[in-house]
RNA sequence: GCGAUUAUGGUGAAGUGGUUAACACGGUAGAUUGUGGUUCUAUUAUGCGUGGGUUCGAUCCCCACUAGUCGCC
């Protein structure tokens, strides 16, 4: 039974609840982390989180809905692939329809109607990835709206707030996330500012069941890395994010990227890297002690055509496809897989049907997903490394 | 039957007496990492209705034929 917060501003760190018409005072996280199992063979962990809706297996995937929707797949259908948490967005959801109206809806949970935890980002990346126009000053980030052009500003009190109004069971400081390459020096200066804004954030921070994680940044400099982490650290968050990988670079420096800063952060809290979803970048995640990834590619390159299966991707508008009435994957018992044929799917894809983006969509998911519940059971059994080099000859990856 | 007019790839079409025939759609393939349902990249006509002629050289100029469109009887 998820309890009521009566009061708008809680203490950080303190759970209040009613009991009986008493106020009751805990001091409580919003999630606990429990691990389960520590692979001998790598830094792999399995383990418990528990959060204001419900408990979730680690490592895990959680697909993106940015604008309050997994695209084209509800939240029935994500119950039903095993999506266990979903990941939403500050900026997009501050844009349209806008934090009040979602706040006014009772959160949003309650909005799009999905009980399952939600995270959202901070909007910091939107800074990065969407702003043709960026200040990035001390106080926060002015920037240009990229639907009407009108300018705005971001701060980190302004994200948490935001943030508190969407009710996400976790969300994430306000961060910068560098372009890549970036010189020492800017590095320096912005992981300074990212740490802090993480400051204020936490200062910010008004519901103590939602649990605010902070983000790791330093490029691909040892040091600076090392330097985020520890001092995030002295902060102190329930959990911690690897931020600025998956912007460019290539593999070995997105691994690097993780092991500088990882190994300062406490093992007893969760890790997040932030933006990674391609079957490689998942198992070297997992390998150095990640818990939770987030990525949009498989929605998105489902509403472009791309499979990810069991096989291999899969681009399903070729035309070798156009009389295959075979199955997407037959090691896939999603709902796509078990009713249509791929050149039913390539002619929805190639007329530009939501239909096909839709089942494209479930089944990439599904596949990501249930890659993640092999990827715990191997952990559980001790076979990581057998089974990231079964995917990885399947993916022609090389380490 | 007579007159006018047009003929360029799968489609709509630009274009010029002189190396590789514009562009768009479509086709084929690839990309996509804290969302681009509308994106990006590459590739796609050894040939300009057919046959002659003029010219150093013709898809372009000339003639005939064929086919379409419009008009007249």
């Amino acid at each position: 039974m998820k309890p009521d917060f009566p009061f708008q501003k809680v203490p950080r760190d303190f759970f209040l609840f009613t009991y009986f018409g008493i106020i009751i005072v805990m001091k409580k996280e919003a999630i606990e982390f429990k691990i389960l199992k520590k692979s001998s063979e790598t830094k792999a962990r399995t383990a418990v989180m528990t959060t204001p809706h419900g408990d979730v297996k680690t490592p895990m995937f959680m697909p993106v809905g940015t604008l309050a929707t997994v695209k084209f797949v509800s939240p029935e259908e994500l119950y039903d692939i095993g999506s266990q948490f979903i990941l939403s967005n500050t900026y997009h959801c501050w844009l349209r329809p806008g934090e009040k109206i979602i706040e006014a809806a009772g959160g949003l949970h309650k909005f799009m109607n999905y009980d399952g935890p939600i995270l959202t980002d901070s909007g910091g990346f939107q800074v990065f990835s969407l702003a043709q126009m960026r200040n990035i000053k001390e106080e926060g980030v002015y920037f240009k709206n990229h639907l009407s052009g009108d300018k705005l500003f971001l701060s980190p009190e302004k994200a948490i707030e935001i943030q508190n109004s969407l009710g996400a069971d976790i969300i994430m400081s306000f961060d910068e996330c560098p372009p890549f390459p970036a010189t020492y020096e800017y590095m320096k200066d912005s992981v300074d500012r990212t740490l802090r804004w993480a400051i204020r954030g936490k200062e910010a921070h008004k519901r103590a069941d939602q649990a605010l994680f902070g983000i790791v940044q330093g490029g691909e400099f040892e040091d600076l890395r090392e330097y985020s982490a520890k001092e995030l650290v002295k902060i102190g968050f329930p959990g911690y994010a690897i931020g600025g990988t998956s912007v460019g670079e290539d593999k070995p420096t997105m691994y690097k990227m993780i092991d500088y800063g990882i190994k300062y952060l406490p093992e007893d809290k969760p890790r997040y890297l932030m933006g990674v979803g391609t079957v490689d970048a998942i198992f070297a995640g997992v390998e150095r002690g990640i818990d939770m990834f987030d990525c949009v590619l498989p929605t998105r390159i489902a509403r472009h055509g791309t499979a990810m299966t069991t096989l291999g991707n899969l681009n399903i508008r070729n035309k070798k496809f156009e009389e295959d009435f075979s199955t997407l994957d037959e090691n896939c018992d999603c709902y796509t897989c078990k009713n249509y044929t791929k050149a039913y799917l390539r002619h929805l894809i190639k007329a530009n049907e939501g239909l096909g983006m839709r089942l494209l969509s479930i089944h990439n998911l599904r596949f990501l997903l249930k890659l993640m519940e092999e990827i715990r059971e191997s952990i559980n059994n001790d076979s990581f490394l057998e089974l990231k080099e079964h995917y990885y000859k399947i993916y022609d990856i090389k380490e």
